[in-house]
DNA sequence: GATTGATATGCAAGTTATTGCATATGCCGT
DNA sequence: ACGGCATATGCAATAACTTGCATATCAATC
């Protein structure tokens, strides 16, 4: 149960709500962890429940009224222990991997072009990913310790994106040739 | 639900029990797709009771009993089908790049000692890829298709150890100078 | 004028995955 | 003799996550 650990995170030097949470789990966050805005909602009132968390309420005008969420003390304790306990990894899954396995038993026509597609998916990630890094992290040794680790996790990202570039490139070539000598 | 998927991938070419499903997925499989045994055996009774796995019941002596599955007509149609939908994506979750977030806001130290446990995991996992490609891929061009998808996978988990290998590299690096010029 | 999209939060039901336990036998080492 | 490991399958409870729906207002677009 990181994603209370990720959001108390995101939290550590503003106060947010769950809608301007949600949109840092579509971005920023999200490049490493994936949350639905009903996770996040629900979540939140746990954590508040808990006493991790502080909500108040912000009455606006124009447009529905927002919670916003403070770290409190309690919860700032419990981030700081959970950092001493060893991390859980859950590898990711993706159906395109498993298809390959397959290949030799059908027609390789839609794996091939669910790479294509995702050539270029990576491709875009990786260009925003470059962008925001040459932006905003020229510097990696110069930066502050708090952004040393945003920098990380964003290299960890360019570097996931342009190896699945990569090897997208090498799939589609092999796997061409598979296509032009076959019967079917 | 793509672990059913996986599953009868796995039984395309050979009848298996539920516990060499496991060992499957804990070895060649399990480099991109997780799970538990308790998992496995739920899937492959909802699968036979579907009709796309045969279930043969295999009396052993000296061992508990085991059953074997193996692929129905039913099945190869549905897995052939699958292959043309989209494939669904679950990017990874690690707590470490959480962690890396919240490095401004404590002590460093335990980040930097699961970023020295990984390094020599992924150097190990991917010595173990290399062999296997070098001992049975070879030659990529004249695999048979089958065993093209096949190296394509593991190509990817090559890619991807040696992505976070080097990653690692230079996060230690980087967090190294922070570790020394900090007063805590 | 009507649809779409952004803002903002939430319930309910279902699926998928994890955790912990349970059983039963045989082999191997000490 | 006894503990631990491999073989082999399974149940039950909980946790995590997805899917579909619901509400309400304002701004912009067609």
């Amino acid at each position: 149960m990181a994603l209370s650990h990720a959001i108390m995170t995101a939290l550590l030097d503003e106060e947010l709500s769950g809608y301007d949470l949600m949109r840092k789990f579509e971005t920023s966050l999200g490049f490493f962890w994936a949350a639905s805005h009903q996770q996040i909602y629900q979540e939140l009132k746990g954590l508040a429940a808990k006493g991790w968390l502080a909500a108040t309420p912000v009455p606006q005008e124009g447009r529905p009224d927002k919670i916003h969420y403070a770290l409190t003390e309690q919860g700032r304790d419990a981030l700081a222990a959970w950092m001493h306990e060893e991390s859980r990894v859950k590898p990711g899954k993706d159906d395109l991997f498993v298809k390959l396995y397959n290949i030799g038993h059908g027609d390789p026509e839609p794996v091939i072009a669910e790479l294509q597609q995702r050539k270029v998916l990576h491709g875009q990630r990786l260009a925003l990913y470059e962008k925001i890094r040459d932006r905003h992290y020229r510097n990696p040794e110069t930066l502050s310790d708090a952004r040393k680790g945003i920098y990380l996790a964003l290299s960890a990202g360019i570097r996931q994106e342009r190896m699945f570039l990569d090897w997208c490139g090498e799939a589609l070539a092999l796997l061409s040739q598979l296509g032009s000598d076959q019967t079917k």
